[in-house]
DNA sequence: ATGCATGAGGA
DNA sequence: CCTCATGCATA
């Protein structure tokens, strides 16, 4: 049934274009940090910045090796403490445990986060806080946001002891602004473009016109599917993973 | 909870 | 154009 739909990649690509390409970079990349503009009514600025980048590759494959390690430990600098994955699983589980238990959502603790007033540290979605917990995001985002949330779990507890009750209850939600709307991959296209990325995970910008045009999808969307699809590769906890789903020994999701 | 998208910053 | 951090919209 799917034998029109499914496209060969390995045939196809003949079609398209020689599959000799990637430079294969190096991965060099500095991080900026938070932002959020496209608001049309009011400018927030954010000043300051979130990444706590190393500023080149993931910063983590050196550290855990054991010389290195050991280095590290007798020159006095800090351990590798927070930036292990283990631990920053540790953490977002009884992140979430005590967020829930505190009876705040996801949400609340994102807007919450503003109120902190960090430095540079404005609100977070929905989206992030759940990321967060579900350690669905880079290894450098966690570690970068996990002293922000442990403030606020920290000073969320504090107050919870005094009994606080705060009676606001205006929900004046804004009058309608133009809806963002998400263009959604069928199913067949999906399975092909799973295909394509299995042999190429960073093809030319001609391939990825030849693809759209046989998907019949806009070329942007297709660019950006292989963007997001490298970066969920880069997850701490890459959404196949079945085993270990909460603890135990941790190790690596690459 | 997750899919598609934006935008800063960097080559 | 990419990577990264992040979020709106939606399943």
């Amino acid at each position: 049934m799917d034998q029109l739909d499914m496209l060969d990649p390995t045939g196809q690509m003949t079609t398209l274009a020689p599959i000799s390409e990637s430079p294969l970079t190096p991965t060099h990349q500095h991080l900026h940090g938070s932002y959020h503009s496209m608001n049309h009514m009011m400018s927030h600025h954010h000043p300051g910045t979130l990444s706590g980048h190393t500023g080149g590759h993931h910063g983590h494959s050196a550290v855990h090796h054991p010389v290195i390690t050991a280095a590290v430990a007798a020159a006095g600098l800090h351990p590798d403490t927070d930036t292990d994955p283990r631990e920053l699983e540790a953490f977002a589980e009884r992140f979430k445990q005590r967020r829930i238990k505190l009876g705040v959502t996801q949400a609340d603790v994102g807007k919450a986060l503003a109120n902190l007033k960090l430095p540079g540290v404005g609100a977070l979605s929905q989206s992030t806080i759940c990321r967060f917990e579900s350690l669905t995001l880079s290894h450098n985002n966690m570690i970068a946001l996990k002293p922000i949330l442990q403030a606020w779990l920290e000073e969320a507890e504090a107050q919870a002891k005094n009994k606080r009750r705060d009676p606001d209850a205006p929900s004046v939600l804004p009058a309608g602004e133009k809806k963002r709307k998400r263009t959604s991959i069928a199913a067949p296209e999906k399975r092909s473009l799973e295909a394509y990325f299995a042999v190429q995970p960073r093809p030319s910008g001609e391939k990825i016109a030849a693809i759209a045009e046989k998907l019949d999808l806009k070329k942007n969307v297709v660019r950006v599917w292989f963007c997001n699809q490298r970066q969920k590769q880069k997850r701490i906890v890459s959404s196949v993973t079945p085993s270990m789903t909460g603890h135990g020994s941790a190790g690596f999701g690459y």
